[in-house]
DNA sequence: CGCGCGTTTGAACGGGCTCAAACCTTGTGG
DNA sequence: CCACAAGGTTTGAGCCCGTTCAAACGCGCG
């Protein structure tokens, strides 16, 4: 499909979305509420019977949407497996990519408020989504008032991290930017329980560019300035970090 | 006091924090849930009782903080009088200015997360805010999680302005980022129902720089260019919009 | 008054954009 | 199986715009 031509799915080192996926896929159309709580680490106490309560899965192939800007608004929904991204359009047709969600990230919080979404979600790997739906959401009984609780608590926690994300386009030099951005990668790699040293980027330069404000060629430009100064390793999609410190330590 | 030395204090045209916030002052420092609901223009429907409940008011001054990253989290702020600045500093010391809070918004949403406000908020001009405390707000009880939802809408709509400034800064040419940033200030204005076409800014140019990502003297400079082209009239911190089409529809 | 700060304007430098071309991979169809 | 098309990636050359450095002015306040 698109997006995802130069990524060997052969790789050991860091799960892809196989035939492990595939092997999940008929049977576990459901996720418990524990699994949810797990996914986004929500430490508070949720009430007895986190076993019983259900929510339904749903897969994307790479390429899909997940959330289309308009549509009306029919739950929030948490990240199982794969990598997607979340873009606006300008007034003007310029694309912004607010981020790049993954494993326990949480989608559509922008909905909420017109109950319409308000930002395009696709994804860019094949992915599984766990939708948390407007009734469990909105319930005021029992245990209603805890989902909804977590749901904002995670909400929380995504705009923080958006805005660092805007904090990373402001650093002057283009090249720290794209630096800070691997940084940025290889840690949620690293919390994924991956490898924070050797991960495939499951976007394009393209998207690397409009979530930094930058142009491919300047992308691609800095990749290759990191490569000479010998502080990571690039072929293609496939990033190798050697020197993980001097990521973060840009001047400006 | 600083950055309201250029605000005459007695025009007509537009709200100010004069004698009048002075007269409300001491006697009603308390707001009804209705105040609330009708500041935040929440449609939803709350329960009877609305004017029993009673929410604390904070006076600021000019200058001072209203929140401040790293302290622990004490509630949500909506913001009654006044205009404040959001900010977050990068880990280099880069000053951003994630935006800039009047009436009816909500302050305080990225401290849920960890019990820690996670941005620096600063008061441009005399201000009154209304707390609603984290024990209202995360009550389980009758009437608390109606005003968890309400809070919680109100977060959503502030993400999605803030994803909107958010693709102000990607405007390429920062003529046109400070043509719409003046355009974004003007509907504002108007939606709290002062005139779109006369103001008078409560920051400075170097804060919509760090709002924009520009520096002062480039922020300076798209003034004077608008004000070339007649479409606005520029007198210190007063603005005057004389065509107000023309601010939305620049090129890139 | 003089100091601090905000604002404005000028001049020169430099980094990112634009345009362009080449190479690579992947997918499609003959 | 091969040729071709489409899109992603890389690199080069030249230009433009925003930054940087500098200076001047105005306003408010001590």
């Amino acid at each position: 499909m698109m997006n995802v031509q130069a990524m060997p799915t052969t790789a050991r080192w860091q799960p892809t979305m196989g035939h492990h996926a595939m092997k999940l896929g008929v049977d576990e159309r459901w996720s418990t509420l524990k699994e949810l709580q797990d996914l986004l680490r929500y430490d508070g106490h949720l009430q007895a019977g986190s076993e019983a309560e259900l929510f339904q899965r749903r897969r994307l192939k790479a390429g899909q949407s997940a959330l289309v800007m308009g549509q009306p608004f029919d739950g929030l929904y948490v990240v199982r497996l794969g990598t997607l991204k979340t873009m606006i359009t300008n007034v003007d047709g310029g694309i912004h990519v607010l981020g790049f969600p993954m494993k326990g990230n949480l989608l559509g919080f922008d909905g909420i408020y017109q109950n319409i979404y308000m930002s395009e979600v696709v994804a860019l790997t094949d992915c599984d989504l766990i939708r948390i739906p407007s009734s469990e959401l909105f319930a005021s009984g029992r245990s209603g008032n805890h989902l909804e609780h977590m749901a904002y608590w995670a909400s929380s926690r995504e705009i923080i991290q958006e805005q660092e994300a805007y904090s990373l386009t402001r650093s002057v030099k283009s090249e720290a930017r794209v630096a800070r951005f691997l940084h940025t990668m290889s840690q949620r790699f690293e919390d994924m329980g991956w490898s924070p040293n050797r991960f495939i980027l499951p976007m394009t330069r393209r998207d690397i560019g409009h979530h930094l404000s930058v142009t491919v060629e300047t992308v691609s430009r800095a990749f290759s300035a990191l490569v000479q100064q010998g502080i990571i390793d690039v072929e293609f999609r496939e990033i190798r970090i050697l020197a993980r410190d001097a990521l973060c330590h840009f001047e400006r």
